[in-house]
DNA sequence: CTGAAAGCGCTAACAC
DNA sequence: GTGTTAGCGCTTTCAG
């Protein structure tokens, strides 16, 4: 059943049966109703092949992280694709790995497929570098398609970027810690990602701030699962400290097993403050303090900026979201 | 740079360009090497839209679940994309959210987009009663795409359903609740889908088998929300049991933070499995007993099978993986 | 082994 | 308001 087929059954042109189908206003009420109703009986449905040809766009978006089992992209994919919806677009997935020639190589065939914009999530997308070569091909990409990229920041144009201000929520949780007395806290990542690197140097600061030393000792990186996080800490003995500002909730659960091992109380002997809000930080106990990163603000954003931009509007380059802490158990307040 | 310069260029039609593109054997090698040249020279590549309105495919299978955001159905989805892409696929996704008329809908959308397979993503889109109206939308779409789905199980034509044995698990791991002397073991679960009943059949089975009684106050429903689960056994004071069987981890959480909150030992006074091997099982403490539902397992029979079914061969409607239990420190063992 | 040409189903400019 | 028609870029007979 294709246009033609309505056209004939309605008695009309396929002009005018595409001009149904695109509610547009030069046709008469009275034969929108006719049109309509033999596309309703038929159960007639557009060949979106036939209209990508014309109109040379899908209505599609394509989002890609590194991967949707994780649960921080994976409620990032759950709400845009769940908005996107609504502005009627679909979505299509693309899980790029972390590794950087498996992202040219994503990009590459995700924009084959002519979506209409890109989100890119996951702070991983882009370095500490702004400038880095190793971002070439998502300038590249801006030069087809719109970019977006939620918590990642690469300057460029026709690529628009929504972040979390890393470096204030950081300096907030750890101004935190320091004012209920601890003194040697941790700072606890498992990426140099420029969303990372941001959390460090608002904890730095925050020491700072408060007249503290910065011991570079207490500065680790692990891989991110709880058993490796708990063993590693475990191992170090030469680490003194009696607070963990994790980049990641896994991470700080890790921090809390060592603690639990250790036999040290929570938060008496050593607090702790995670990172996402995610669902782990509830499953835990002592249930995890965490800052709230604004994901679903950061959605918000990029899907009211996409919309702007689709419609050829001028929109913002760049867009913070203030994170906050959510205090639970593993802090004192 | 559409086929007409790519032919151009290399002095050949555009059917011969076609044909390399689509490597037919049917083409001199040496000719393929010259257009070959010339496509990337250009860095050419083929219309999708173009492509798919002859083929009328476009190489895509639609991923639908209700909801991304869940640790299960991620994972689910991860791989699938993962593996689908490998063999060229993309994957566009859909999350249609738990209600039926929204499913009706999300499949219908789906389907206009030519997908060339669909994979329903957990048990929710099947109910216990097999013949259910109400499950007659995706008996509609198999008459148009093969219908895969993942834990759920609709008996017809095109559709194909790998599944856990949820009986068989959920038996197993009763009967090792009941070997460590439990008496009183209740039955957790959020939902009425095929697959939770059969998790509770599997239950009742085993207490059958082990001549104990089965006891219906036992079986209770509570939203999958840890805080929920906990406050609602916590005002349950008619309940007595000394043992939890839950169909989600998420709900066996609940039930930890309750017996932490009655003080209850846990294995001692109460113990504990929970369902699916998520994070979430080596988040809480102590660590949580819970059954693998063999998820990659069944994706990988779900790929699989799609692409021997999208060769038009032959393939089994139905296939179980077996769940295991994996050993925590919710359980004595 | 290669080329010419007829679609695929739709959009949009143009004519009436 | 409505119809005619020329594309959109590719696949696929059918000839040669």
């Amino acid at each position: 059943m294709n246009i033609y087929d309505i056209a004939e059954l309605a008695g009309v042109s396929i002009a005018t049966v595409s001009r149904v189908v695109n509610d547009s206003p030069m046709v008469s009420e009275k034969t929108k109703r006719r049109v309509r109703k033999v596309m309703e009986e038929n159960n007639y449905t557009p060949n979106v092949f036939a209209r990508g040809l014309g109109l040379d766009s899908m209505k599609t978006v394509g989002l890609m992280c590194p991967n949707v089992a994780d649960a921080y992209m994976a409620r990032a994919v759950a709400y845009l694709e769940q908005n996107l919806k609504e502005y009627g677009y679909d979505c299509i997935l693309y899980c790029s790995g972390y590794d950087d020639e498996e992202r040219r190589v994503a990009v590459n065939s995700i924009l084959q497929k002519r979506i209409d914009a890109l989100v890119l999530i996951g702070s991983s997308y882009a370095e500490d570098d702004e400038d880095s070569e190793k971002v070439e091909y998502i300038r590249e990409a801006a030069k087809q398609v719109p970019v977006f990229m939620m918590n990642g920041c690469i300057r460029g144009e026709n690529i628009y970027c929504a972040l979390c201000n890393d470096f204030q929520a950081a300096h907030m949780a750890v101004t935190e810690l320091i004012q209920t007395g601890k003194e040697d806290i941790l700072f606890l990542s498992d990426s140099h990602s420029y969303s990372a690197n941001q959390k460090l140097k608002g904890y730095q600061q925050a020491l700072r701030d408060a007249g503290m030393p910065v011991n570079e000792k207490l500065c680790v990186y692990a891989e991110n699962r709880i058993d490796r996080v708990r063993d590693l800490l475990l191992s170090r003995n030469d680490l003194m400290f009696d607070a963990v500002f994790a980049t990641e909730d896994g991470l700080a659960i890790g921090a809390l097993k060592y603690a639990k091992k250790r036999n040290l109380s929570v938060p008496r002997d050593i607090s702790i403050i995670g990172y996402n809000n995610s669902e782990l930080s509830v499953c835990c106990d002592p249930e995890l303090s965490t800052v709230d990163s604004r994901g679903e603000r950061l959605c918000k954003i990029i899907i009211d900026s996409m919309m702007l931009r689709l419609k050829n509007r001028e929109i913002r380059s760049k867009v913070y979201a203030n994170g906050f802490l959510v205090r639970r158990e593993t802090t004192d307040f």
